[in-house]
DNA sequence: TTTGATGCAAAGTATTTGCAATCGG
DNA sequence: CCGATTGCAAATACTTTGCATCAAA
């Protein structure tokens, strides 16, 4: 992959941020440094970085949101105001049925989505690591 | 709510399919016993079904899909086919960096999301049970 | 020089919405 | 009868893509 400027600071921006932009939100905070930028770039290097495993696509709310934060954490969607927080309690922690009011989140319920490769597509890897 | 003959309808289908149908492909399924359901119908009611917690909206993969399970289970997106499979497996069962090539799902990664009320939203709600 | 990356604009895809007509209670 | 719900079509909203140009190595 060959250097880019908007790239960069793509990735820059991105991991500066501490909410979930889609890719239209982070395009309008990148032209604020880099007003010529594109849309499609913006998009295109978000594809480009999440294959990379540089950024984290997330599925959260209503579009597909980018993370910069690529550790393993949780997060919370507020199904009133759609904001989408980082969320540091492991899901084994939770009691999902409970409401947390002490700590001011109330949470109704959870959903864990697996990635990877199921059975069709992982043939062929048996005994490798990768 | 008032009863509808399509809502009706709309429920009974996304309780038969195993997949977990975008909106717009509940509608063709639907239109095979409702030729003239409209997709904005599904749309609505699908949101209201939603609300009611009669359905579960799901954020995996490029879209909003739905499932009319509505029993706490997880998915697992592959990477490869972009198809969602139930998942029974229990998130702490499951180390994440291991490729469950016994089983034939190579886990990559997983993705929490709790859902609920944020804590500005939920304001109010202090001691109740709802 | 070669080829990946970009800007621009148009196309694509999924979802929502306005409105008059219809149907349930 | 009233108001929720519908079908239809147009509008939205987010994302991808084609293509000529530009720039990294």
């Amino acid at each position: 992959m060959r250097y880019s400027k908007p790239r960069e600071i793509i990735l820059e921006e991105l991991k500066k941020v501490k909410t979930h932009p889609r890719g239209d939100e982070l395009y309008q905070i990148v032209r604020r440094s880099l007003p010529n930028i594109s849309l499609g770039t913006v998009y295109r290097n978000l594809n480009l970085l999440t294959q990379q495993r540089n950024v984290l696509e997330l599925f959260a709310g209503d579009f597909n949101r980018y993370d910069g934060n690529t550790s393993d954490h949780s997060h919370f969607l507020c199904r009133e105001c759609r904001r989408l927080w980082d969320f540091s309690m492991e899901p084994q922690e939770v009691d999902e049925k409970a409401c947390e009011l002490g700590e001011g989140f109330c949470i109704e319920g959870r959903h864990t989505v697996f990635h990877g490769l199921c059975p069709d597509c992982g043939k062929g890897l048996k005994g490798l690591s990768e």
